[in-house]
RNA sequence: GCUCCGGUAGUAUAGCCCGGCCAAGUAUUCCGGCCUUUCGAGCCGGAGACGCGGGUUCAAAUCCCGCCCGGAGCACCA
């Protein structure tokens, strides 16, 4: 039960008594950046393994060179996603260092009776094995099958021409797991791996990579997707075989966010063919982008934490993590006028000079204050107001310049409104209910862009003491929303945060 | 089609294992008010949910059965 004001917490992991000490992992393929969708298996491993002083382990599976090459360039983007996110593993492994560890247990499997080369095609294999009925190869003599383990070696067999297969129950209930594969034969001449290039040939399918690194590598709690489901049945043969226990395992459900697609596949062609800007193109959920737009990382742990390792699928809406971000943000954003699709605003008989101190942030004044003056020339001043305020005024009505005074709408055209000089006080405003608007000197702006989530952009000016901020951090541009300082040259850029 | 997993307000989540204190809690969202020289934050109030149908029981969101809907797997991918 959770009191008002407490974080919440994840529930607690089955049994934890029965190890020595939690260990998770995660185990990405390095063959894209990691996003949204990858952030729930990173933060429970995560927060499990520190809630219960264990360790959290980061392996990578690469070993398919052919149809989903990874690259050392993304294993080092995964690396730094990771640390951005303030999720570091304790330790790191490489699939691709490991093939060895991967062969010594085939043989045993193989010399022990439980798994065999098959040389059948894969449509006859599969009409056997629907009919539950065994494959020529499956009562091969284990001699047998480590010659023909050699020959998948030295390279008698070509690429599909056979592969190691787990014997199972061929009764199986489901069609799935029954005698399913464990090494294939990759041409590595033509596909080299990016790491060990074509040292190798035969290579291990996801099943047992993955079956016999848990167990080496000591996971007590195997943290994953449901579509893993079928994967634990087919891996426990493996552990029944070798005499090793099945680790607890928990499957979360399917994870989208409202309007954004969190298909590796989908992501990696879009940037391919250049309809994304870049890895971190504010359309995509991938964790630079988010962090291109001023998303913490905090706030995507908090969001995972909260949604919790439930096996329900679910569509999460941007606004549960916006929630969560404008609650950090807040208080350490400091506001600035900006004043987008400008119009003029020409007040006449202001009589005299006005400063104007407007406090950063207006919960802290200690943190000091902008400063603006106003001096008409003849009793007149020109400021820019944004358009979208410009729209609203019609002639006659009141509207307050915010921390300045009062002016009367006199006329309005289409890029220039006139107005003049109503009176001073706040109350005055306050008891018409006037609208307040924010607004700057004509030509005190500095140029500047906002980058929206949408790909489109938005143009105007921001306040000349906006100059001294640095890139990265995150401010309010009041009325609009939050933004991140991406870059400031000849014109100022941001990436728009959320409201 | 086969196998498996799910289904609490717009979204997410608590409760479900061990039926009653749940005429269902929390966050967000939306609406209203207060406060505030931002349409921000904060505070107060309101709206809004147990997929459907049976059964067991004094009592069911919780147990049982059937149905419906959604998702995943059925690769020599991970």
């Amino acid at each position: 039960m959770r009191e008002k004001g407490w974080e919440k917490t994840l529930p607690p992991l089955p049994n934890v008594e029965k190890y020595g000490r939690v260990v998770t992992r995660f185990a990405p393929n390095p063959d894209c950046v990691l996003h949204l969708g990858s952030a729930r298996a990173i933060v429970l491993c995560y927060e499990y393994a520190r809630m219960y002083n264990g360790r959290f382990i980061l392996r990578f599976e690469d070993t398919d060179p052919r149809l989903k090459r990874s690259s050392l360039q993304f294993m080092d983007m995964i690396r730094k996603d990771l640390e951005w996110l303030g999720c570091i593993p304790d330790e790191e492994y490489i699939q691709s260092d490991r093939i060895e560890i991967y062969y010594e247990h085939a043989e045993k499997l193989l010399r022990d009776g439980y798994a065999y080369i098959c040389t059948c095609k894969p449509e006859s294999f599969h009409r056997r094995v629907m009919a539950c009925e065994p494959c020529e190869c499956r009562n091969l003599a284990p001699e047998e099958n480590l010659r023909r383990w050699e020959r998948m070696q030295d390279g008698t067999y070509g690429e599909g021409e056979a592969v190691m297969r787990i014997k199972t129950d061929l009764s199986h209930p489901n069609p799935a797991v029954r005698d399913w594969p464990a090494f294939r034969i990759i041409d590595t001449k033509k596909h080299p791996h990016p790491r060990v290039g074509s040292k190798y040939r035969v290579w291990p399918l996801y099943n047992f990579a993955c079956g016999v690194d848990d167990h080496l590598m000591g996971i007590t709690h195997i943290i994953r997707g449901k579509e893993h489901l079928t994967n634990q049945e087919r891996q426990k043969y493996l552990y029944k075989y070798f005499g090793w226990d099945y680790p607890e395992a928990i499957h979360y459900g399917r994870l989208k966010i409202e309007g954004a697609s969190l298909s590796k596949s989908k992501i990696l062609r879009g940037v391919r063919d250049g309809l994304y800007t870049g890895w971190d193109d504010p359309r995509l959920a991938t964790f630079l982008a988010l962090k291109r737009r001023g998303i913490l990382p905090e706030a995507i742990k908090r969001l995972m934490i909260d949604i919790g390792p439930g096996a329900a699928d679910i569509t999460i809406s941007w606004d549960n993590l916006y929630a969560y971000n404008r609650k950090m943000v807040d208080p350490i954003a400091n506001r600035y006028f900006f004043v987008w699709s400008p119009v003029r605003l020409l007040v006449k008989g202001v009589e005299k000079e006005f400063t104007a101190r407007i406090p950063f942030h207006p919960d802290y004044p200690e943190r000091g204050s902008r400063v603006f003056h106003i001096r008409p020339v003849e009793g007149s001043f020109t400021f820019l107001i944004s358009g979208r305020d410009a729209e609203q005024m019609k002639a006659g009505s009141i509207v307050r310049l915010i921390e300045l005074f009062n002016v009367r709408v006199e006329h309005t055209g289409r890029d220039s409104i006139v107005a003049s000089f109503y009176s001073e006080p706040y109350y005055d405003a306050k008891k018409m209910g006037a609208p307040l608007i924010h607004w700057l000197p004509e030509g005190d702006g500095l140029p500047c862009e906002v980058f929206m989530p949408d790909g489109s952009t938005v143009s105007g000016l921001v306040e000349r003491s906006f100059g001294s901020v640095p890139i990265d951090r995150v401010v309010q541009f009041e009325r609009f929303g939050f933004v991140r300082v991406d870059s400031v040259g000849e014109k100022i850029i941001v990436f728009f945060t959320h409201r």
